[in-house]
RNA sequence: GGGCCAUUAGCUCAGGCGGCAGAGCACCUGACUUUUAAUCAGGGUGUCCCAGGUUCGAGUCCUGGAUGGCUCACCA
């Protein structure tokens, strides 16, 4: 509406970096050669104090007095106060430093010291501009606080919210942790196919891509698992591959698109070492990265500390609704009972399958954990091993902690003629319309073929340890760039 | 995909019953050589998410849409 721009900040900087160039100042700078860091000058102040250093950072906030003025600069590891006068930096440079603007990234030298208040403070002797910023910054006391904004341009988010910074300085260390943890257990971290020919593993659709040269339509990994096996099959005997995977489904607070997942592979244990191997990872990674086991999320405590307690499936279900699988042996008895308490069945449900949505429907909210529930029944978990006293049910584990679940693993299935009658299974709910049920994969029935040593696996859901390890509400919360519909 | 809620200045937010678009910070002009939410004197910078509708008059009421949040469904 208006041709005065006088405060239109956008206006105003690049006149403002129009001036600069006029001036013969860049204000797109080359490297400074630091000396510290903020924090290092905080942390080191008895060691420092008199002593000149070169810092480098952005302005977050400035203080005017005339002829000398105080600011604050971020680096990586924090804060700083700046002093400058212009008595220190001549009247030419002091001029320059006062057209500078929050956000502007500078670098500066002087000496340390600390202020008639007690702040640790760098009495600026030069300071150069490194980068001019053309847009203003979110206000100081609030932040930027707008969700959307501050999933959608991070690096805002990253500038003015110390505390998202700091979570994702944990994730990167919870990473490295586990990384460190398996190869100092001799496993071999391995990278295996993004993109598949068959996307299997899980159950869930994937997405799908094409590649124009073979002219194929490939699909995105909805898990790592089917490749690592293939890997113990020809000797790799302890594997893991640490990466992202990609489903095809909705998005909430707990499910992004595309989400890390560490599948971890040991031949010669069973699903009871690798719930000993998951409490011990987890409880080893908060306790190096986190300093204890006691943690909090969401205002309620979760203790960590070992043995987690290991639950039968069908007797949770049975504490927890009064149901006793044990003595309803036949698919017809289970409906009955399914439609009893309500839930809706659209026909040809098996006593396993109902068995498993009873778990999740009554019990799974109520396990605060952290908890191994396990023995799963076979129709939900088509490639573990059976359990030797009842077929009906295999050696699989899922771990609860905080409500979420965070692990799957079990003792892989590694007769080639029980795995192919089970995807075979699958094979019929994918005809009857599941399009989340796994698809046919010879070459992984041909590897089993080959002979499989007894193996334990375990998958663990690294965003959701990392929601729950920093008290996260949202995934989104631990995912840089959460996946967002593009605006416009 | 369903339900509920939100969207107003760069940011954080007010705007009763439909009657000239508001505050703080930021920004602009000026003063100020140890401040720190610096202070003091002045200045409002806007597609009220979008498109229709009702009305003399819509930020406000109605309809449709967009984006986001929470939640249910689905999944991990």
């Amino acid at each position: 509406m208006s041709e005065d721009h006088h405060s239109d900040e956008l206006y105003v900087r690049q006149r403002k970096l129009d001036e600069l160039r006029e001036k013969g100042v860049q204000p797109y700078g080359e490297k400074y050669e630091v000396t510290h860091r903020a924090m290092d000058i905080i942390d080191d102040f008895e060691k420092l104090v008199g002593k000149s250093v070169k810092v480098s950072g952005r302005i977050l906030s400035r203080r005017g007095h005339g002829k000398a003025s105080f600011a604050n600069i971020q680096d990586m590891s924090g804060k700083i106060q700046l002093y400058i006068r212009q008595d220190s930096v001549g009247e030419g440079n002091y001029n320059i430093y006062k057209s500078l603007d929050v956000g502007d990234i500078i670098g500066v030298t002087g000496e340390v010291f600390k202020t008639k208040t007690g702040e640790i403070t760098i009495n600026i002797s030069s300071f150069k501009l490194l980068s001019k910023s053309l847009r203003p910054l979110p206000e100081k006391w609030h932040g930027l606080k707008d969700i959307e904004l501050r999933y959608r341009q991070r690096y805002v988010d990253l500038i003015v919210n110390p505390a998202v910074r700091e979570v994702f300085i944990a994730r990167s260390k919870v990473i490295q942790a586990i990384r460190e943890y398996l190869n100092r257990k001799g496993f071999l971290e391995v990278e295996t196919p993004v993109m598949h020919g068959i996307a299997g593993g899980a159950n869930a659709r994937p997405f799908i891509t094409h590649h124009n040269a073979l002219n194929i339509n490939l699909y995105l990994r909805i898990a790592t698992e089917l490749h690592l096996k293939r890997l113990v099959v020809g000797g790799m005997e302890k594997v893991y591959e640490l990466g992202r995977i990609f489903r095809n489904e909705g998005i909430s607070t707990n499910h992004n698109p595309e989400f890390t997942t560490v599948e971890i592979y040991q031949a010669n244990t069973d699903y009871e070492d690798m719930m000993r191997l998951t409490e011990e990872l987890v409880a080893s990674v908060a306790e190096e990265v986190f300093g204890t086991l006691k943690m909090s999320y969401g205002g309620k405590e979760l203790d960590l500390s070992l043995p987690w307690p290991r639950r039968d499936l069908l007797d949770l279900v049975r504490e927890i609704t009064g149901v006793d699988f044990t003595s309803i042996p036949d698919d017809e008895g289970a409906r009955q009972v399914a439609l009893e308490k309500g839930l809706e069945l659209k026909g040809g449900e098996s006593r396993g399958e109902i068995i498993f949505t009873f778990f999740e429907k009554f019990c799974e909210d109520r396990l605060w954990g952290p908890i191994f529930v396990k023995k799963y029944p076979v129709e939900v978990s088509p490639l573990a091993k059976r359990c030797s006293d009842d077929p009906r049910f295999t050696c699989r584990f899922e771990t609860f902690l905080a409500g979420k679940e965070i692990a799957n693993a079990f003792t892989e299935l590694i007769d080639p003629l029980d795995q192919r009658a089970r995807f075979e299974a699958q094979m019929r709910k994918r005809a009857a319309g599941d399009e989340e049920a796994h698809m046919m994969d010879e070459d992984f029935l041909t590897a089993l073929e080959y002979g499989m040593p007894p193996t334990g696996g375990l998958g663990i859901g690294i965003d959701r340890l990392i929601m729950i390890l920093t008290d996260s509400p949202s995934i989104r919360d631990v995912i840089l760039f959460p996946t967002m519909r593009p605006r416009e």
